[in-house]
DNA sequence: ATGTCAGCTCCCAGCTGA
């Protein structure tokens, strides 16, 4: 089977990109962020139409979080135990689900913004629940991953200029620490192949020609238990999708599994 | 030149967040 996370950057804006691309790419379950709207407007029934049963947790203009899935959608769960409020707000950033043979959550961590802004420790704050929430799934014989945008690259390889990013959020120690801790609940990087150069980039700024330019971050990953890792027969990071008018600025992470 | 984009708003130009 076939699995991907895409941080689409506004379902509405998108949809059409969104439902050609399920067509061509043939996934059977999509994990999606920043749907940037209500999970009442989430066009479920366009989504149907090309095959996918939909489970979303939308909150209006920021964040939002789906799963699509052509194999079966069931025991869905909103949010993870533990989840952090921001602004007195618990915000659309998590959706867990079983899909035919696999679990899978679809998450939209924090940014951050700057080091000294409350964003930054409540990025911190989510991913330690994301730590503890995980272990149940990672220690269970079902195969799981917990995928989406974590707006962390895991290291200096996972960025295309460590130095031009120096001082900012994505790269710090202390979101790399507790990136660990998510792993250390026993979920590893499915690490995709690039289709094109050596770094598989998931994100390029819209700005400063960063796409043709390959000014590219990782930040989009796939954490998976052992059941889901062992599966794995091939990963890699769909950059064609970046292209053209009306692009995400990020590219799905697609995974196939011998499942 | 932040070489952009999406969604929202004291309704359409200017802001926020990424």
């Amino acid at each position: 089977m076939r699995v991907a996370t895409w941080n689409i950057n506004s379902l509405k804006a998108r949809l059409d990109r969104l439902l050609a691309w399920l067509e061509t790419a043939e996934p059977d379950v999509v994990c999606v962020q920043e749907l940037k709207c209500a999970t009442a407007d989430v066009p479920v029934d366009a989504i149907a139409a090309a095959g996918y049963e939909t489970a979303a947790s939308g909150s209006g203009r920021w964040n939002g979080v789906a799963i699509l899935s052509r194999v079966g959608i069931s025991d869905v769960r909103t949010g993870i135990a533990g989840q952090p409020d921001f602004a007195d707000q618990t915000e659309a950033r998590a959706i867990t689900a079983t899909c035919g043979p696999v679990r899978v959550q679809s998450l939209y961590i924090p940014n951050g913004r700057d080091v000294a802004d409350p964003h930054f420790a409540y990025k911190l704050a989510f991913l330690k629940a994301l730590a503890a929430d995980a272990a149940a799934d990672a220690a269970g014989t079902v195969p799981f991953a917990a995928v989406g945008d974590y707006n962390i690259c895991p290291t200096d390889d996972d960025i295309w200029d460590v130095d031009e990013w120096a001082g900012t959020t994505h790269i710090t120690q202390d979101e790399r620490d507790a990136l660990d801790a998510v792993k250390a609940a026993g979920l590893a990087d499915v690490h995709p192949r690039a289709l094109k150069y050596d770094q598989p980039f998931t994100f390029w700024d819209y700005r400063n020609l960063d796409f043709p330019k390959n000014r590219g971050l990782r930040i989009d990953l796939a954490l998976a238990n052992p059941a889901f890792a062992a599966a794995v027969t091939d990963a890699y990071v769909d950059r064609n999708e970046r292209k053209g008018k009306g692009a995400s600025d990020h590219a799905p992470l697609v995974i196939d599994l011998d499942l």
